[in-house]
RNA sequence: GCCGCCAUCGUCUAGAGGCCCAGGACAUCACCCUUUCAAGGUGAAGAUCGCGGGUUCGAAUCCCGCUGGCGGUACCA
């Protein structure tokens, strides 16, 4: 069993595409069958050079191996099309030597014209087989006539075309309705439908996984496949991926189009392939008497186990980001503080904080470990720790009290912050929230509504964080240390006495 | 327009004729925990299985029609 990647690189690796690439690759492995790619870049006009390595970088970032390929290598190359053109032409010359293609030399312009005057008629758009049984010399007389000529396949006139598809069951289609595709360019290049047909057969791919949008042109591939009297693969056709207005994702509207977005956003590969796979595949939960509930959390070893094309959903599947980074959360909750903090380097050096060998990192990751949801909120949630930052000086008074009781809280923390600097426990989360306790205790604070104004939500955390939120106070205290802390309470004083009252 | 594919809570889905007046996850809401935010726990709300006809003792599941969504209709892939 062979199974292919075929991608354009046409720029970017799309996020449908590695979709496509999951469900090749867990099923060779489920089959003990190869994996390979093959590049399809018989469009000049639309190939791009370093959308190749785009495509290698976030198939092996997403944890996916492939056998043979034009970088792996192996004994079906080369595994670029376009370094596979003279089969192409070749195979085209033989489809014209049976009769089961002919040249074409209508211009652009005339199939232009003819195009438009069929949709004035109401007609379906179908080539009208002007050149077929032509010689170049009695079609040169007739006009719209270009130098040099096309292939096109001859298409069945009548009849039915059906196939089996391996999550959809039979389709069928038409002949009459189908017109006679082009399958070499005027310039000597394949279209897909020749190229891919060839290569499939040459490279052995014995089951063809491609998106739903191929359904249509299946019957000209069988065409061809019955021209040459090959044997038909296994064909089946995967369910989009769509976004969320049920449209395809597309590039400009959406940047979670390219899979290199996820990685830029901070999101795990192991979170995405498992939110990918879970589209495809049911993990059983061993552990769960209910037989429908499902283990939410798996990775790729247990997409192969399950994969099936059969049981494969056929419908669209709309992208749900909010899933994805609830399931990255839960990932990111299981790193280690060590591997948490590789993965959240590079997000801290491109927000330009250079803390990576500061003895607080790793402390404060700790207090911020269960908060992430994606990598790329790191800077955010971590930067107070390392850098006095701005804020709006009213979030110092927080609800339900004015100027005056605020600087009052504000004091009189701060000369219990004194206490425990200079206190015999020492500068330690215990230590500040014991006094803290008893600071409460002496003003009077006795709902948590308004102990949370002195340190909940309240003065002190702004004071200390320039936040209204974050990990636990005492320990944020803890890890800035008391110098830090004085200073930037006895700043929040000063913000304070210069608000009007 | 024509052809094709698809159709279960807002979203992803479980479901392969009786186990389903439909189960789970995300999102939402409430409560618990919590001197903030999360995380965690408990619970609620949310689907007359797109609509209408069949088949059957029995249909979310099979068949037909309709509607809607999507895809294709290129010298793109």
């Amino acid at each position: 069993m062979r199974v292919r990647l075929a991608p354009s690189p046409t720029g970017f690796l799309h996020i449908g595409n590695a979709f496509l690439a999951l469900i090749d690759a867990a099923f060779a492995r489920r089959h003990g069958g190869r994996f390979l790619i093959r590049i399809e870049d018989t469009d000049q006009e639309r190939f791009i050079p370093e959308a190749e390595a785009a495509i290698y970088d976030g198939l092996r970032w997403l944890g996916l191996e492939w056998d043979e390929g034009p970088d792996a290598g192996g004994p079906a190359g080369p595994y670029r099309q376009s370094e596979r053109l003279p089969r192409y032409q070749a195979a085209a010359a033989e489809l014209v030597g049976m009769g089961r293609a002919y040249h074409c030399w209508c211009s652009p312009e005339r199939l232009d014209e003819m195009r438009r005057q069929q949709q004035g008629r109401k007609q379906p758009p179908k080539y009208d087989r002007l050149c077929l049984g032509k010689t170049e010399a009695e079609r040169k007389a007739l006009g719209g006539y270009s130098e040099r000529p096309v292939v096109r396949l001859l298409m069945p006139t009548e009849g039915q075309a059906t196939f089996q598809d391996a999550i959809r069951g039979p389709i069928t289609f038409e002949y009459a309705l189908l017109q006679d595709p082009v399958i070499l360019r005027s310039n000597g290049f394949a279209v897909y439908h020749l190229a891919a047909m060839v290569d499939d057969r040459e490279m052995g791919i014995s089951h063809v996984l491609r998106g739903e949008e191929w359904i249509s042109s299946t019957p000209i591939h069988m065409q061809i496949y019955d021209a040459f009297g090959w044997e038909l693969p296994v064909i089946a056709h995967t369910p989009l991926l769509l976004n969320t207005d049920r449209g395809k994702i597309s590039k400009r509207k959406h940047p979670w189009a390219k899979m290199s977005w996820f990685r830029e956003e901070g999101f795990l590969p192991a979170a995405l392939l498992n939110y990918l796979g879970g589209l495809v595949v049911h993990v059983p939960d061993p552990e769960n008497v209910d037989p429908s509930v499902d283990r939410e959390l798996f990775g790729f070893d247990e997409i192969v186990e399950h994969i099936d094309l059969q049981r494969i959903g056929p419908s669209g599947k709309i992208f749900d980001l909010d899933k994805l980074t609830s399931l990255n959360g839960q990932y990111i909750r299981r790193l280690s503080l060590g591997e948490l903090q590789d993965a959240v380097h590079p997000f801290l050096e491109a927000a330009g904080l250079h803390v990576g060998g500061d003895p607080k990192l790793p402390r404060a990751l700790a207090l911020e470990h269960e908060r992430l949801r994606r990598l790329s909120e790191a800077p955010y949630v971590l930067s107070f720790f390392f850098r006095d930052e701005d804020y709006d000086a009213s979030l110092l008074i927080p609800k339900g009290l004015d100027r005056n009781r605020a600087l009052e809280l504000l004091r009189a923390a701060r000369r219990e912050i004194d206490s425990v600097a200079s206190g015999p426990e020492g500068w330690t989360a215990t230590a500040l929230e014991a006094s803290f306790r008893a600071l409460a205790e002496r003003l009077g604070l006795k709902t948590g509504r308004e102990r949370g104004q002195l340190i909940g939500a309240g003065v002190v955390r702004v004071a200390v964080t320039g936040r209204t939120a974050g990990p636990p106070l005492f320990e944020t205290m803890e890890v800035l240390g008391d110098e830090t802390v004085i200073r930037r309470m006895d700043e929040a004083l000063n913000r304070l006495l210069s608000l009007a009252a």
